[in-house]
DNA sequence: CATAGTATCTATAGCGACTAGAGGTTCAAG
DNA sequence: CTTGAACCTCTAGTCGCTATAGATACTATG
């Protein structure tokens, strides 16, 4: 049996950030000592794992509560679990789209100030007043 | 003179985010009419078309803040500008450096369960309850 | 000039996913 | 048995909006 910081040793997940995952429900609520304080047993170890790990991927408390549901009905749940994490996927991707794109445009921006030419008028600044100065959408 | 409506129109930014803008300091609080509404003129305009095209890049709040003070002394504001917007740059590529691998990762993850064999266990979700299957560090 | 319908006003609360703090209780070591 | 770390609950704050409610103002038509 683990205390809550004991757990959080072992996840990495902080201790409030645990409590708050109770309050949501994405952790079922733990057995307490007399005192009134949670013991998690080693199935709650493997559950806060399992959130830990999908959170770093991205995947949304509500996604990951929809899997949590999926892993206690094994019949058909594969491919529902399938589907929410090829979403999850396009949506990397689509982030990852929109990130190159403020990148170039960045890029071109901080580019502008560079080197020679009196800079009377900062090109960072003036960019951003001018969106007709852009290379493309964004 | 503009209507908050007819700002919001033209700069494609939502009548409460004007508003929200004034109340966090982004924008100046406008003239009134007699009846209290907010009334823009042509700088009004140009100031919000900035901090739109700069959110849209993914500048903070206060980043922008940041700008818009450095536009009001223009003396030496290019270096700190630009200083700025390469923070901002690095910001947006290292975002792209995760995501990327998180992509990888979900990739592999949503390929395992395709096809063949039987899937007494959905790999989706082993894979997210056993880190050690993982390929890289996320 | 009256009225209808839209636009605007303020103030407050909610979103997601935590994080920080106050003020109090319990546990484990010496 | 005492100390001090860890724990408890509750509330509020973060960011950048967004939504709602209830009241007031503007504008177009009859």
């Amino acid at each position: 049996m683990f205390s809550i910081g004991e757990l959080s040793r072992r996840t990495k997940v902080k201790v409030p950030t645990i409590r708050y995952y109770e309050t949501v429900g994405l952790l079922t609520a733990p057995e307490r000592t007399e005192g009134n304080q949670r013991r998690y047993d080693r199935a709650g170890l493997q559950r806060l794992s399992f959130i830990r790990h999908a959170r770093d991927l991205g995947f949304s408390i509500e996604a990951i509560s929809s899997l949590i549901e999926l892993q206690d009905h094994p019949d058909r749940s594969c491919q529902a679990a399938t589907d929410i994490a090829a979403a999850q996927l396009s949506d990397v991707r689509a982030k990852i789209r929109r990130l190159r794109a403020l990148e170039k445009e960045l890029l071109r921006i901080t580019k502008g100030c560079d080197g020679e030419g009196v800079s009377e008028d900062c090109y960072v600044l003036t960019s951003l007043a001018d969106h007709e100065l852009c290379e493309r959408e964004h």
